[in-house]
DNA sequence: TATATACTGTACTGATTAGTACACTCAAAG
DNA sequence: CTTTGAGTGTACTAATCAGTACAGTATATA
């Protein structure tokens, strides 16, 4: 039987799913490690400030796979309307339908608020800002284009909320496919 | 100095400000003694079961809240429009204008998922259902009353997310403004 | 074959955890 | 004045907590 050995990204995704599922408070040491895999000595090997910095580390990687999956494209100049199609399609794949919640809204609500609040912040104001400007470059007014995209991210986080509180991911594919129809331009 | 004598009502008032504080497993027994002013005597008292009860107590405590306070009005069939009206003003209120988040949301998202998922189901599934009735009554078709139903709510939630976590309550506000814009028989 | 190092398992520590036991206080009822 | 019981403070337990120490293992490079 080989020894299994694990790299910085595996450990990362590992733990995450087991904050998605408990929580910050709600995972101790003993989850992480049954539920990863994942020995005391490779998790502070991975993370030598404990489970604080491997929540940092999973916002951090949550953060910079939109940064680079979504808000990306929409900051793209070129083709507004397609990053926001994009945008919809990732966010659709990445929530998996709506079975999956959002890190980063668990966080803000829960326990770890104080402490991550720097992540959490940059995340929902890179999410709004980067889809205002694509909105203001498909033809919305300014006005209208950050209203309409505080909208759309609030949205999204709401069907989250209500699709795990009455156990129905289709609230999530319902209110993703009614916010698509409050921007025309890309219909 | 006399000796502080609580009731029941009052111990959970104030166990619900520690668990929106730090959430459910974020909240210890000594984080809640110290926070709430009342001994470890005094909490078994009131709460045999110890956390869990505590929990169970609070949340059907904001549960009840809610079911005299909006839904009732919302089931009023006399006057559906006003129902509405009273929901938002209420919403606001208990909200603070989105400096308060909401317990039974926090809870969905977080830790205690599958031990309190029924009240959480409860209190979705009976917001959602008397909002959609109430809206039937302004004029709504069946399917228009249960999409703007569901978009209510959703907005709400997700407005309490993004105030939290951009640290701006106005978002909340906004969104109230928006989603009753969605509702032309309140206005 | 030798060396370096990235990764891992395990035994340990002191602090904190939820929960129990029980004696106590004091207001209300008799 | 006595009794009752709801509400309280405190000392305790056993389990679990996050974190440390460190020897061991396997792989890559020389």
């Amino acid at each position: 039987m080989p020894r299994e050995v694990a790299e910085r990204s595996d450990a990362i995704a590992a733990v995450a799913e087991v904050f998605r599922e408990h929580g910050y408070a709600g995972s101790s040491l003993a989850t992480i490690t049954q539920q990863t895999g994942l020995g005391k000595g490779s998790l502070y090997h991975f993370f030598p400030n404990g489970k604080q910095e491997m929540a940092e580390a999973v916002l951090e990687d949550v953060s910079r796979w939109f940064e680079e999956h979504v808000f990306t494209a929409l900051r793209d100049s070129g083709a507004p309307a397609r990053g926001i199609e994009h945008m919809f399609e990732a966010v659709e794949a990445y929530f998996q339908s709506g079975e999956r919640i959002c890190l980063l809204g668990a966080f803000a609500l829960g326990d770890g608020q104080e402490a991550f609040e720097g992540v959490i912040h940059r995340y929902f104001s890179a999410w709004t800002e980067s889809l205002a400007a694509a909105l203001l470059r498909t033809g919305f007014t300014p006005p209208k284009a950050t209203e309409t995209a505080e909208e759309v991210v609030v949205g999204i986080q709401g069907a989250l909320v209500l699709a795990r509180s009455r156990q129905d991911p289709q609230v999530f594919t319902r209110t993703l496919a009614r916010l698509r129809r409050r921007i025309p331009t890309i219909q």
